[in-house]
DNA sequence: TGAACATATGAACGATTGTTCATATGATGG
DNA sequence: CCATCATATGAACAATCGTTCATATGTTCA
């Protein structure tokens, strides 16, 4: 997004052109939320947070299980949890030294039930 | 994903431990499959790729009016629609010098608006 | 209070990503 | 065939990302 907007007709095209440029700037969601959008979608985008997720699908876990779980280390864990927590996708509770992970919403699983349907075929 | 397996107890929760390890054997769908998943959120993890999708729920466009409608280069789109054709999430018709780039299929709709939901709240 | 355990976090590193620039491929019309 | 337009692509670069390592914070129990 480096280059000046300018309203140039493209391919030569006029009459393709214009009503296209409405349409983007009246269909397109606000730039800020195409921002968000992006962003959620990247936290979906590593494997890690996946298989995290698919953990928290049937219980409610803590770090330390977590990472014997999935086989990976504690710290690993923790970072990607920390920015699970940070997009609202899981909430965390203390119960004393432990702290228990689950989902914060059903949201998380209907898109990736969607985005498993769209990888199965 | 780099430490070996060792089935040591953690937490020194035996019991709750034990019963984890079963349900994520059990229900963690196979590692390449968890690998493709991740594979196509991260395609939507990004605005620009983001952007052309919108574009496309509208119309058929051609990667010159992409361009001007996204006001990028036409060099940036077509490394983007590229990566979009080779996860099947688009796909292109070639009519005399153009190419006109439309949706694959119609999950991709579904999923976006499953991220917007969430992103809206 | 101090040792032991569970978790969090900052810095550093290699790996991956998105854009740009230059150029290649492909199609059309003269 | 050649010039022109539309698109594709490879190399290079900065920026971002995920893990590791070392260490800090927070909690419990003796």
């Amino acid at each position: 997004m480096k280059q000046d907007f300018t309203p140039i007709e493209c391919c030569d095209q006029v009459e393709i052109h214009e009503p296209l440029l409405k349409i983007v700037s009246d269909q397109l969601p606000p730039e800020d939320e195409l921002y968000d959008l992006a962003e959620l979608f990247k936290i979906f985008g590593d494997s890690t947070r996946i298989r995290i997720l698919f953990v928290l699908f049937e219980a409610e876990v803590c770090v330390c299980d977590l990472a014997s779980a999935l086989n990976m280390t504690q710290s690993a864990i923790s970072h990607q949890l920390r920015i699970l927590k940070q997009s609202q996708l899981v909430k965390a509770r203390r119960e004393g030294k432990q702290v228990f992970y689950s989902l914060a919403d059903d949201h998380v699983r209907t898109i990736i039930s969607q985005g498993l349907e769209h990888v199965e075929e």
